[in-house]
DNA sequence: GGCCAGGGCAAAG
DNA sequence: CTTTGCCATGGC
């Protein structure tokens, strides 16, 4: 499948910090998601080619968010910083993650950096997952809490096993949150241990594709003090208010604060 | 060794 | 409603 670049860009989804199993293999990069794995490999002109099994597509362009027009979301041209995060952010898209391992991940995410999650989320895939596939509820339900501290999951390792307890046993039904509006998904996901408003947000946006969730971490704290002392303009961006979070988030981490 | 990392939680003000 | 201390671990 071919992909035209511009408003897509693997490297800068890789490291957008949105997803922790995209890694780089020489100039392609590998995804592994939904069982299954994709590669992305560069070709004349700063266009892409997906390498899948046909069926496959649908699939993958689904999850890389293909059928969107980025260029569409465009910030208030009198808000320098945003247009300069956007430029500088070309080519990321919000992925349509799986939710129970978007929700797993950015639980274990709390108080680690990007390669520390990237290092822990390996590890649990490793040991727990079918043939290096994210780990099932069942099979991450099925531990005791040491088990999980000695993958490296600290205190994290008892809301990771009530969280997938809660799945396995329909508590939390992550198939049914999706037909729930954003304020209602957003305390569904909350019921589960270790969710707060940041991690919740980070699953609407990064599984559910709720694209006005904006969620704020040390990092857009950050901005937000330095270059929106008043509260970031949530009312001028009706429907892709976590795109420009994301845009933001992107420049900060890239040390453009 | 000190500091920080895509925070959550319970207790206290 | 907002603040505070604590929670494990690893990288720099």
């Amino acid at each position: 499948m071919y992909i035209t670049g511009g408003e897509f860009d693997p490297a800068k989804i890789a490291e957008s910090g949105q997803c922790f199993r995209m890694s780089q293999e020489g100039t392609a990069f590998r995804v592994r998601a939904m069982g299954k794995s994709v590669t992305v490999r560069p070709v004349e002109g700063g266009n892409y080619i997906l390498d899948c099994p046909p069926e496959d597509e649908p699939l993958w362009r689904v999850y890389f968010d293909l059928d969107t027009d980025y260029a569409a979301f465009a910030p208030d041209p009198c808000d320098g910083y945003l247009c300069r995060a956007r430029e500088m952010a070309r080519g990321v898209r919000i992925l349509r993650q799986e939710p129970f391992e978007t929700l797993i991940t950015f639980i274990l995410s709390q108080r680690k950096n990007i390669p520390a999650i990237r290092a822990c989320v390996e590890k649990l895939c490793a040991a727990l997952g079918e043939d290096g596939s994210f780990p099932s509820p069942e099979s991450i339900a099925a531990c005791g809490e040491a088990e999980l501290r000695a993958l490296g999951l600290g205190y994290r390792a008892p809301y990771v096993l009530g969280t997938a307890r809660m799945a396995v046993s329909g508590e939390l039904d992550l198939e049914a949150l999706a037909a729930l509006d954003d304020g209602d998904l957003e305390a569904a996901l909350r019921q589960a241990p270790g969710v707060g408003v940041k991690v919740a947000r980070c699953v609407m946006l990064f599984a559910y594709h709720r694209l006005d969730a904006f969620p704020v971490d040390v990092w857009i704290d950050r901005t937000l003090r330095l270059r929106y002392p008043d509260g970031f303009p949530l009312e001028k961006y009706p429907g892709c208010a976590g795109v420009m979070q994301q845009y933001l988030f992107y420049a900060a981490k890239r040390g453009c604060l």
